[in-house]
DNA sequence: AACCTCATAAACAAGA
DNA sequence: TTCTTGTTTATGAGGT
């Protein structure tokens, strides 16, 4: 790639004056895979994309010498620098000084193959959640529009104001537009208008589907989660009521881990999922039910007597024993993945599984101010870059610390039947909205829905 | 096609 | 009696 057409592109993303102008864009459906094997370029010359320039639809392509007169450098301020580490996308290298930061910059990120594909991934990035925006300000306009309508439009028909009235705004705005999708319970931040398509191969629809298809992630099996995987999107999984892609022997096998004494007992077991998910706040029962069953149907759960009752521990043997799952998906996903592994399919993973999600609006949201993307785009890169390991070592890596699939594998999104308890889609984008993320940890979660409405 | 893993549902029992 | 905890079985989806 050149210069000239990441310039071009950068511009078409930022002159893009609509949604729907973006969507039509035949760059929103960008191959990565041959973006990334594109022929090489080298050059001395770092590109830097500045997003305080997306404003004027700017791409700044400095010379090293050039860089250094740059305005951000002399205010020892650099969007790519910020507490002693190089935001690079995936790179995080610690720079002691902003001048070790620039040698860095310009010896890591010069103008190649590499880094220009990572820009073109963040291009993408950055296309998307404007769109994205877009679209929410659309809805918010149109939520705002209609309370204001509901509210000083004669009341006809005499209702009982209520949590149902408001609750269901969102729904009836929904089932009205012609473009809206089927909701479900757990796809409560569906947007009112779908999300068009960019790359993603994840589509929108295949999220929403009504009937209650439990979705599985291929390779999130067999997982066992490190730490600073859950770390790093402990703040998106906190606030978003996306299903994990753990499976539920390996949330618990964490949160056991996780625990200062390595043992739980079942409902510090179930706080510890409350705590962390969103997404375990709901639907209380099925979830327990489905962790007591994984503790005592897995062998590498172990229940101990304690004093203070029973605690349940890991066996790590036998859970490194469980058999590892395979890569596998889409072939032309794969494909993608492995013509442009180590650096741009994790963002665009990242992208996907976050805009293929419904909580999207919720996630934009939510990311607002919180680092949320990033923490997930580091951990789905993190994810990948250790499934191409895996994948290029045969598959005999015994380490179960990394899955595959897990990193490209839109988040795992439970699509759940209508019940009539339970409908409380539109409800749960106001509550998870306004969630903040110092959750009460204690509050114990019980299977009410969070709604009690509704019809 | 057979087998496996996993999620989910549900029945049931024991104990607080 | 009710709730929690724990065990077990069944079923279906999806992958190997």
């Amino acid at each position: 790639m050149i210069p000239t057409e990441l310039q071009q592109l950068w511009k078409e993303v930022t002159s893009s004056h609509t949604a729907e102008e973006i969507a039509s864009n035949n760059h929103s459906s960008l191959d990565l895979s041959t973006t990334c094997v594109s022929s090489s370029a080298p050059s001395k010359t770092s590109l830097i994309i500045n997003p305080h320039a997306s404003t004027n639809g700017q791409l700044s392509v400095h010379t090293p010498k050039r860089e250094s007169l740059s305005h951000e450098e002399h205010s020892h301020s650099h969007p790519l620098y910020g507490h002693g580490v190089c935001k690079w996308p995936g790179c995080e290298a610690v720079c002691e000084d902003f001048q070790s930061f620039l040698k860095h910059l310009n010896n890591e990120h010069a103008l190649d193959d590499r880094s220009t594909a990572q820009c073109r991934v963040q291009m993408q990035v950055v296309q998307q959640l404007e769109l994205q925006l877009a679209k929410d300000k659309e809805r918010l306009q149109a939520m705002m529009t209609h309370l204001h309508v509901k509210s000083t439009e004669p009341k006809a028909t005499p209702q009982p104001l209520n949590l149902v009235s408001s609750v269901t705004l969102s729904k009836t705005a929904s089932e009205a537009s012609p473009q809206s999708l089927p909701h479900t319970p757990t796809t409560p931040t569906t947007p009112i208008t779908p999300v068009i398509q960019g790359p993603s191969v994840i589509t929108t629809t295949s999220m929403h589907n009504v009937e209650p298809i439990r979705r599985r992630c291929p390779n999130k099996y067999n997982v066992a989660i490190s730490s600073a995987d859950l770390a790093q999107n402990q703040e998106f999984y906190k606030n978003a009521e996306v299903r994990p892609p753990f499976t539920y022997a390996s949330l618990i096998r964490q949160a056991i881990l996780e625990s200062p004494e390595k043992q739980l007992t079942l409902n510090e077991i179930y706080n510890w999922f409350t705590r962390m998910f969103a997404y375990f706040r709901r639907n209380a029962a099925t979830w327990k039910n489905a962790v007591r069953h994984n503790l005592s149907l897995h062998k590498c759960f172990v229940r101990v007597e304690n004093v203070k009752g029973a605690v349940w521990t890991v066996d790590e043997l036998e859970f490194q024993k469980r058999r590892p799952q395979k890569i596998s998906g889409n072939p032309s996903l794969i494909k993608n993945i492995q013509t442009s592994h180590t650096y741009c399919t994790p963002l665009n993973a990242a992208l996907q599984a976050s805009m293929a999600d419904n909580s999207i609006p919720l996630y934009t949201t939510a990311s607002m101010g919180n680092p949320t993307l990033g923490n997930l785009a580091n951990a789905m890169r993190e994810d990948l870059n250790g499934a191409m390991e895996h994948t290029n070592s045969n598959e005999s890596d015994s380490s179960p610390g990394r899955s595959p699939m897990q990193a490209m594998h839109p988040v795992h999104v439970k699509e759940e039947p209508l019940d009539p308890d339970e409908n409380e889609g539109p409800l749960s984008l106001v509550t998870t909205a306004n969630h903040s993320p110092d959750f009460d940890h204690d509050r114990d979660y019980e299977d009410e829905p969070v709604n009690e409405d509704i019809e």
